[in-house]
DNA sequence: CGCCCTTTGAAGTCG
DNA sequence: CGACTTCAAAGGGCG
């Protein structure tokens, strides 16, 4: 579920107050002028949305009639078909993805497909959507659709249990280094140790000492489902990089994030509700994983950095909690501003 | 070569 | 249960 309930929803809209004053203040300076000129307006933001919208978006909420013969019909079919097949939209584009997804736009897993107009829109026209980007992944969208509920409540059993058309699944275990029993290599299957190893499968078929092979292959790294916001990134990056003439990725996302904030409800839930079906597919295409699988790679270097901060009295999160500030929301003012010692000056707040 | 940066959201961990 | 942490993507920058 969309983190409305804490930070979100209703409170959505404090936060990204927060979010626009912090916008203003530390972050403008790396966005190139040409960027962000865009995104001078703070006003625009946030006046859009409404405070259900997470419910349709969320996990908890699930309307087996809400997307009737809507935009978003199609997708179980989608993901069964296409993506993983040869003449999928399993882009032959990139080589230097360590992940086997494609590169622009399309989230394997998911199909952004989905994206389409057609999906999304109501009828109406959605900017963010380019029209070109299901034939552009050669996506294809079968004309009968099914509706999402009659597929995804998910059998006791796991995989093998989902619907005979899904047969085609198996479970996780059994897939070996990113390549599913059809012999495609899945998208949120990665080698272990992420870009080298994809040399595994390219063209050239470089053969790889065997220890190491044999030991990376036997630990795939199945990758967290993409959340909402990752979703439109990867849908909207080429788009933000055309008209910025941006690569810095950096920048980018940050030009993204307020892009993202600027949307409607009704164009964010179309990510979010995007985003519930990649979960649920993951969930049904690897029952037994958990995000917790993929933890540890980065934790050592942020508990490093947590310890700097710790032993740093103007670290934010001591500023925010010496002055009651909320450790997610608040900007914290006297750490930024303040050298450690003048901060040290200020009186912390009255319990 | 590999980590950093930067964004939001989901999910995990911890007190 | 709330607060906090980690990781998803991306690719230029940098040591």
């Amino acid at each position: 579920m969309p983190q409305l309930g804490s930070g979100g929803g209703d409170d959505l809209g404090a936060t990204d107050e927060m979010l626009a004053f912090k916008d203003e203040g530390e972050q403008e300076e790396k966005i190139p002028e040409n960027a962000f000129t865009e995104l001078q307006d703070p006003q625009r933001v946030y006046q859009e949305k409404l405070p259900d919208h997470m419910d349709d978006a969320g996990m908890k909420h699930q309307d087996p009639g809400m997307y009737k013969g809507s935009a978003y019909s199609g997708y179980p079919f989608l993901m069964l078909s296409d993506p993983y097949l040869p003449n999928g939209s399993m882009s032959p584009l990139s080589n230097k993805v360590p992940v086997v997804q494609p590169s622009h736009g399309v989230h394997p897993l998911t199909p952004l497909i989905p994206y389409s107009n057609e999906h999304f829109s109501h009828g109406s026209h959605s900017p963010h959507l380019p029209a070109d980007i299901n034939q552009k992944q050669g996506v294809h969208r079968p004309s009968q659709t099914s509706d999402i509920p009659g597929f995804y409540p998910l059998p006791p059993g796991g995989v093998g249990q989902i619907t005979p058309s899904m047969g085609w699944f198996t479970h996780p275990l059994m897939l070996g280094s990113g390549m599913h029993t059809t012999g495609i290599p899945h998208p949120a299957i990665v080698p272990h140790s992420g870009k080298q190893e994809m040399e595994h499968y390219d063209r050239n078929m470089k053969p790889q000492p065997e220890p190491k092979r044999e030991k990376e292959a036997k630990k795939p790294t199945i990758k967290k489902p993409l959340n909402a916001f990752m979703l439109y990134m990867k849908e909207m990056r080429a788009k933000v990089i055309a008209e910025c003439t941006l690569k810095e990725s950096a920048a980018i996302n940050q030009i993204l994030g307020r892009r993202w904030h600027a949307l409607s409800r009704e164009e964010q839930a179309k990510y979010y509700e995007l985003a519930r079906k990649e979960r649920q597919l993951h969930m049904q295409l690897y029952p037994g994983w958990s995000a917790r699988d993929n933890y540890g790679k980065k934790k050592r270097r942020t508990r490093e950095k947590q310890q700097d901060s710790s032993s740093d009295p103007a670290s934010p999160k001591k500023c925010r909690a010496r002055f009651g500030l909320n450790q997610q929301t608040d900007w914290c003012g006297p750490c930024s501003l303040l050298s450690p010692l003048l901060f040290q000056l200020i009186p912390a707040k009255a319990p």
